[in-house]
RNA sequence: GUCCCCAUCGUCUAGCCCGGUUAGGACACUACCCUUUCACGGUAAGAACCGGGGUUCGAAUCCCCGUGGGGACGCCA
């Protein structure tokens, strides 16, 4: 009772807001970017956030696109409080939380509408009636004549925008005529029985939100705060990012190996900021600061290159055993791949060596089987340019000659063991470390990029080593 | 065409609300340093207040107009 009565104004208070994606298609930035700007909200106010799915374009729905909304919201770890039941999240008693299994709600508050005088009935389909005087138009642009209805200024509160009027003068169908409720009016009508406070969604919907007002205004229901975020515009070209857009995808940046924080983190600096230089900051401070007045107005282009530079910062400090797990899982999907497929053939211990090598060289996940190729191959190319220019330099045979002589014997227990035995070894000549490093690199990877020399031949043992010195030495 | 939103480096942005800054940071680009290649990192450089009026001693900041960009005008969502 005592506990009740703490709580009681807590709750009546409670942020309730809802991200209601269909599923007619695959999951994109620009949704996820607005399911996330809602879930913050959520979690920034200890409020709840809420799973709808907007089904009832019966034509283009379709399971798998649901099931990517689920999946897609989990691994970037967007978990949510009520909605569909997945995993950890889900449940909740306004429910049920697809639009296709609420035809009876729909239904129910239309009766209300019909009997209020709000609704009528033409060319089979419902139609929302305006209030005020009528009048007969030609409309140039539709190329049609259209009732228009003398009414006041709709005024939207937008928390970002600030007062926002525009006049809605059409009726418009909230039924078709084949008896499916509109866009409009479920959303509305389910905003309304889950008792949604804040709608956050893009620009793209403001001009529909006169609509909006006036059906909460036809329900006698004082409309939620609205919140319209700027858009993502496309990275090339002109206008907002869509599905087919280069980068668009969420699953791609899945597929690609990115990490799902970074993603996160990119996405919420996309419209908004912590309000001083941070950029890379973990989801718990972004959280504590984030607040719908600090959102932008303006659109915000997509960029790729700040993405997979975040991706990077994320990826450096990942633990050398999770890095190489998620290499290996990024091999695995590489089916097409033949130096991922040899990759993973490789002992398990010596795969995770190689990735821990490469983690701080690479921006991500999917530079790897190209990278580390040669340490699961002795079938690797070389690179003729580097070639040419590492045994035209110098006396590159005799630095192979006395690596080969050295193998055998040297050190392998440790990267400082190797450097300085290698050390050792031009010390005898006078010469320095680098006039060893590059033939040696050459004969090891067929290249000049690669992680630590040393690194390299500790992992990849004596005998391969000296395999692979005695190769270019032959073929010099 | 009508209506709505927006406007600072190439890009993301701070500063704007509440007028006085060498207009700051990050990505990208360039140079140098570090170094054992390549990266990372460090330092430096270049790079912006859309235009025009107004208000004011003073405007990136307030007001108006223009221009530009974006969005919406479906029995799609």
């Amino acid at each position: 009772m005592l506990i009740l009565l703490i709580l009681s104004p807590l709750i009546m208070s409670q942020v309730r807001v809802r991200f209601a994606p269909s599923p007619t298609g695959f999951f994109h930035i620009g949704s996820a970017r607005t399911a996330l700007f809602n879930w913050l909200y959520a979690r920034h106010t200890g409020g709840v956030f809420i799973l709808r799915i907007e089904d009832t374009d019966k034509e283009r729905n379709s399971e798998q696109f649901l099931q990517l909304i689920y999946e897609s919201l989990t691994w970037l770890g967007m978990n949510w409080d009520e909605g569909p039941k997945y995993g950890t999240s889900g449940g909740g008693d306004h429910g049920p939380y697809r639009q296709s299994e609420r035809g009876d709600i729909y239904q129910a508050y239309v009766g209300k509408l019909l009997a209020a005088g709000r609704a009528y009935e033409k060319d089979g389909a419902i139609w929302f009636k305006l209030l005020g005087e009528r009048h007969e138009v030609f409309d140039e642009h539709r190329k049609k004549t259209v009732t228009k209805v003398k009414t006041p200024p709709v005024v939207i509160e937008d928390q970002i925008r600030g007062r926002v009027e525009r006049v809605e003068d059409e009726d418009f169908v909230i039924v078709r005529s084949d008896g499916n409720p509109v866009f409009h009016l479920v959303n509305v009508v389910d905003d309304i029985a889950m008792q949604v406070t804040h709608i956050i969604r893009g620009e793209d919907h403001l001009s529909n939100t006169s609509k909006h007002v006036a059906l909460y205004e036809g329900f006698g229901v004082k409309p939620p705060a609205f919140a319209h975020i700027p858009l993502i515009l496309k990275q090339n070209g002109p206008g907002k990012m869509s599905k087919r857009d280069q980068g668009a995808l969420i699953e791609e940046y899945q597929k690609r190996g990115y990490l799902p924080e970074a993603l996160v983190n990119f996405l919420c600096l996309l419209g908004w900021n912590p309000g001083d230089d941070r950029e890379k900051m973990p989801i718990a401070d972004i959280i504590k600061l984030y607040d719908l007045p600090g959102i932008n107005q303006s659109n915000a282009r997509f960029d790729d290159k700040k993405l997979a530079h975040m991706n990077m910062l994320y990826l450096l400090e990942q633990p050398a055993d999770k890095f190489g797990a998620r290499a290996r899982e990024y091999f695995a999907q590489q089916t097409e791949n033949a130096a991922a497929k040899a990759a993973l053939t490789a002992d398990a211990a010596y795969f995770g060596e190689v990735m821990a090598l490469s983690q701080p060289k690479v921006k991500g996940v999917e530079e790897l089987p190209a990278y580390t190729g040669y340490f699961f191959t002795e079938d690797f190319a070389t690179d003729a340019k580097v070639r040419d220019k590492v045994m035209g330099k110098g006396d590159p045979k005799a630095r192979l000659a006395e690596l080969i002589e050295w193998v055998p014997t040297a050190d392998f227990s440790s990267d400082a063991a190797i450097e300085e035995g290698l050390k050792a070894l031009a010390a005898k000549h006078t010469l320095g470390f680098g006039d060893y490093q590059s033939v040696a690199r050459l004969a090891v990877s067929g290249t000049n990029v690669g992680p630590s020399i040393t690194g390299m031949f500790r992992v990849l043992g004596r005998g391969r080593v000296r395999a692979r010195l005695q190769k270019l030495s032959a073929t010099a």
